[in-house]
DNA sequence: GCAAGTGCTTTATATTGTCAAGCGGTGTAA
DNA sequence: TTACACCGCTTGACAATATAAAGCACTTGC
């Protein structure tokens, strides 16, 4: 959906019409929902770069405690953004992969708009040295 | 991003290069680590739609309480993605009108990105009815 | 006067994220 | 064999953040 002119005049004027038109289910209110969570977008970001490990993704998105990057994986695993494999060493189970899946993967389009509008709007920070999980070939 | 064509990937190996002469600071994750506080998207989103008072902005986005408002408007002021104007009533402050700057109304494309991923992806939950803020009417 | 609404502020409490330690496992080198 | 590095989590104590409730000074309308 764009903005276009009408439908931007139409908002303006019957916003609380509008929504009595749809009750219930807001799909970019509830997407918002999951992406504000806490490392969810780093979590993407990092995984569109390629499938990764889990203490490696935990680096990757500049340092998620353990227990919550369980949390949100098992969560975006449940919601289907996210698949997790495991790799058998010589029969054990060894390690733990996650990948996006094509639903995940199509959230490029976020981070790309986020990283469009930062190169564009964030002024940089002279005072401190953030590092950053493949801030080089992330976008 | 890996993903993108080869003539992309050079020219995004161009952008690397540039954040590699600049170590620290990095945009996109910069940007990430603003939206993905909690409400500050609903709140972008909301004030896409028009300017909107306090109490107005906080029921639009689905209810948050006044002192996180209070806290994520100043912190979005300070980084000059919205603005707020105080109406004068009579010679007495009365009201206060929040608004998106003119790089604020830039993360439409966020939004946006955002929403048409949602319309794609993301399933109706037929559990509960959502209330939300114009949501026929926010991009 | 009262009621409804405004824009916050404050405090106690609930919720979420982190730190540190740890477990059972893998692989490699001495 | 031991030591070390790394893995993928789990757990409990603690820190940080968000919320609920109450409230203040103000406005408007009846």
């Amino acid at each position: 959906m764009t903005l276009a002119a009408p439908t931007q005049v139409a908002a303006l004027s019957g916003a609380a019409a509008t929504t009595a038109h749809q009750p219930g289910f807001c799909p970019v209110y509830r997407a918002i929902g999951v992406l504000q969570e806490k490392w969810v977008l780093h979590i993407v970001r990092a995984l569109l770069d390629g499938e990764k490990g889990f203490n490696e993704l935990a680096r990757a998105v500049g340092g998620c405690n353990s227990a919550t990057l369980t949390q949100r994986l098992e969560h975006l695993e449940t919601l289907s953004l996210i698949g997790k494999r495991t790799e058998d060493t010589h029969g054990k189970l060894a390690r733990s992969v996650y990948s996006l899946t094509p639903a995940g993967r199509e959230l490029q389009g976020v981070i790309q708009a986020i990283d469009m509008w930062a190169r564009e709007h964030l002024q940089e920070d002279d005072t401190k040295a953030d590092h950053t999980s493949g801030c080089a070939s992330a976008v």
